[in-house]
RNA sequence: GGGAGGGUACCAGAGCGGUCAAAUGGGGCAGACUGUAAAUCUGUUGGCGAAGCCUUCGGAGGUUCGAAUCCUCCCCCUCCCA
């Protein structure tokens, strides 16, 4: 076995007696990661209309997400590697991890073809161009691209998705994680610092989807496990209780990774259930397309009626980490109906 | 003084006899956004209303069944030559 497994240590400090939440430390090479954590998304590298020393010395971010498929496609792999790696490259010296193009099996399915002996045969958003994803070409990607944690190459099914549809897709990402295990532990970083891999539950909104496929990721013994698959269009409670269910079977002493959430208040739930990392777009785009989660509710700052003074939700505040506080306050926020709670409304 | 081209809705800018309350952008006003095909997308943007009616295309007249579009005069603007 290659000397770069099983590196990757995680602490947990302090568990919560009402709740399943934790909070713990994460240690990488490239610096610690203290969790629960929400990890801004830079898809091609950079977190979109921020500089680098601001994503790090603002926003105090601990870690940022790349994405195998758009780097893959630009700028490329050769220059990467030519640059020593993505955080040579986009100057982040902290962790980076990188989501394998699961996602994009979503969100292109138009422009793709799932061939599960293969992989996917993705058809390119920039230029028409094809290209076939396997799970070792993915693992291969990524360990150019140098992330300090790797996601498993997965299907990540629509909603809604019939029972059948997301049995097979869940065997699909299966049988392709362990593909995905077996590059990854024959192969070693380019750079000369850990990496690590994450394998991913599916199983759509299916209870013994979701328990088969929990069961068979802890079964792995990975160095952290993630649940992917929600937050595509699925009622918040389905997510919820999916979420719940896979914490209940996936290691206690392994960082989870609920991919793609979320809102305040899915965050604050996640985090009872036992959900050490986050990641979502949401925070970049929607704050560039206006929108600001207050206390008084969802505010569009482009919108003239919304000129007046409102609290920002700080997720580092005191107040925002009272649950039972920000849960009743969601409750009565919901009431009231001249304000957009987005989602709160669930508790 | 001579010549040429213009003045269209909040702005820019199409339209040049009826299908025009007037294309298209921008701006404004709203809506959407959950591992980013997104600094994007959608709706709306003269007034009142259900159909419909009323007031709009520099100003005033005129031609016509009908004018933002054609004619006359006037007022502005831009460019070229003196």
């Amino acid at each position: 076995m290659p000397n770069f497994i099983n590196n990757m240590e995680f602490i947990i400090h302090k568990t919560d007696e009402k709740s399943s939440a934790r909070a713990g430390t994460l240690f990488t090479d490239h610096g610690i990661i203290e969790t629960p954590i929400f990890m801004p998304v830079g898809t091609v590298g950079a977190v979109k209309a921020l500089h680098v020393k601001n994503v790090k010395e603002d926003v105090k971010a601990q870690i940022i997400l790349g994405n195998t498929y758009h780097l893959y496609l630009r700028p490329g792999l050769e220059i990467l590697e030519n640059a020593g790696g993505l955080h040579k490259f986009n100057g982040w010296d902290l962790p980076i991890l990188t989501d394998s193009g699961g996602f994009q099996v979503f969100s292109l399915s138009h422009k793709r073809k799932i061939k599960p002996e293969e992989g996917v045969w993705f058809q390119s958003h920039i230029d028409g161009s094809r290209h076939l994803f396997s799970p070792e070409k993915v693992m291969d990607i990524q360990r150019s691209i140098g992330a300090d944690i790797m996601m498993a190459f997965d299907e990540c099914p629509p909603y809604p998705c019939e029972y059948e549809y997301a049995k097979n897709s869940m065997n699909i990402t299966h049988s392709w994680l362990k593909r995905c295990c077996d590059r990854f532990d024959h192969t070693e970083p380019k750079y000369g610092y850990a990496q690590t891999l994450f394998p991913i539950v599916q199983g759509s909104v299916y209870k013994d989807l979701r328990i088969k496929s929990s069961e068979f990721i802890a079964s792995l013994n990975r160095e952290g496990n993630a649940i992917g698959g929600v937050s595509v269009g699925e009622p918040t409670d389905l997510m919820y209780e999916m979420t719940d269910i896979c914490c209940q079977i996936l290691p206690k002493d392994k960082p989870r990774y609920l991919m793609g959430v979320g809102t305040p208040a899915n965050i604050l739930e996640g985090i009872a259930m036992g959900i050490d990392m986050f990641d979502c777009v949401m925070p970049t785009r929607n704050g560039r397309n206006g929108m600001i989660f207050t206390w008084e509710g969802i505010l569009n700052m482009r919108n003239e009626k919304w000129k007046h003074d409102f609290t920002p939700i700080d997720l580092n505040s005191d107040l925002f980490a009272d649950r039972e506080y920000t849960r009743a306050y969601l409750r009565h926020l919901y009431r009231q109906r001249d304000v957009r709670p987005y989602d709160w409304q669930s508790s």
